[in-house]
RNA sequence: GGGGGAUUUCCCGAGCGGCCAAAGGGGGCAGACUGUAAAUCUGUUGUCACUGACUUCGGUGGUCCGAAUCCACCAUCCCCCA
């Protein structure tokens, strides 16, 4: 595919609180753009103030897809966030809108613009078998039975990794095909997408947990144990094993069972939070294609207005636009 | 006023004469990550000139070849009797 051929698109990428929401708009406003969230918990309804969704007033107009677009009772998964998300980006270009990516999931947008991914269909049962497996043998012999068919990943995975070896597992046992080669071909695809990505950067990583801090806070006052106790009331924690990993609403169930104080696990989700960031930065530090903007001056944030003409300029070193 | 129990490295918490810079957990920091990813996992966490040295276990003095561990006094907190 030559570079011409390719749809061009912008992302905003950060740690969670680190103002990608703000900043995608006010680029879809200067830049004629429709924004594509890129977020692994914003696609369940109903899901709304824990997981930050932008709200109707900060969408400020502009068209937002990949929120609410899956029943929060039923897991979603990499996959199929890229198979429609793709979709929508094509849809945004062949409209000659700029698609932005905004979300903070890694490997989603990782996987979007690679290309997708292997066919690699995975069942239920046979997770389940590996993983009874697992707890009845021990992780080490899992990893044994991993090592046996596919050593290249036994040696990339960590045996403690119950998930990840079973991942690896399922794909050789589903398909006869091993993981290290599944993803060797994956690797070779090639991306359909042009894309500059922009990484919200704070040098100063105190203002980001504090900025968590409120963030938590604003969740709150905003009705988040409500939210939470319709949720659990609905069953979506015990029918979506998926669901139930976002932070913001495992973090309050045991505040809500009467198993600890509000003070207690308003601290415990601050702290998840926190460590969420710190993880995403871990991320996406790793990935050449971002491109890291400072989000602080001399110690104070900067106003969007500054980092919009940043992120601007950027866009135009890449010819994204003119 | 009398009796008893506490005080440990950022936090919680083991240790009760040498094998202790001190278990374990939390947090912090760093890292990994290809269909669960807001998940999962790994490493590291007193200081330094770092295969060794130095400074730590409320404070000050002792005992001992040797103390976080024993003794004395002081400080703070908790419990019981008055």
């Amino acid at each position: 595919m030559a570079k011409q051929d390719k749809i061009g698109l912008l992302a905003v990428v950060g740690p969670t609180a680190s103002g990608k929401t703000a900043l995608s708009v006010a680029l879809a406003e200067r830049l004629g753009g429709e924004i594509v969230s890129c977020d692994s918990m914003q696609v369940y309804c109903g899901m709304d103030i824990g997981t930050a969704k932008p709200t109707a007033e900060e969408r400020a107009g502009i068209p937002h897809y990949m929120i609410d677009v899956a029943d929060p009772h039923i897991p979603y998964s990499a996959a199929e966030y890229v198979a429609a998300a793709q979709a929508c980006i094509s849809d945004i270009h062949s409209r000659g809108k700029l698609p932005i990516l905004c979300g903070g999931t890694g490997m989603y947008l990782d996987s979007l613009l690679r290309g997708g991914f292997e066919e690699t269909a995975t069942d239920p049962a046979l997770r389940q078998s590996l993983l009874d497996f697992a707890a009845q043998y021990g992780s080490h012999a899992l990893h044994e039975r991993l090592r046996a068919v596919d050593p290249e990943s036994a040696d990339a995975i960590h045996e403690n990794n119950v998930k990840r070896v079973v991942r690896a597992l399922e794909i050789y046992e589903s398909t006869g095909i091993t993981k290290t080669v599944s993803d060797r071909l994956s690797r070779t695809s090639v991306s359909p997408y042009r894309a500059a990505v922009i990484g919200l950067d704070y040098p100063d990583r105190e203002i980001l947990y504090e900025r968590i801090a409120r963030r938590v806070e604003q969740m709150l006052t905003d009705g988040l144990v409500e939210e939470t106790r319709a949720l659990e009331a609905a069953g979506v924690f015990a029918t979506n094993a998926t669901a139930a990993q976002a932070i913001g609403y495992k973090e309050l169930l045991p505040y809500l069972r009467g198993d600890c104080t509000a003070d207690e696990a308003t601290a415990t989700l601050i702290t998840a939070t926190r460590r969420y960031a710190k993880r995403q930065l871990t991320w996406f530090r790793a990935k050449q294609y971002v491109y890291w903007i400072p989000m602080m001056h001399d110690g104070s944030v900067r106003a969007l207005s500054e980092v919009l003409d940043e992120a601007i300029a950027y866009c135009r070193s890449e010819i994204l636009i003119p």
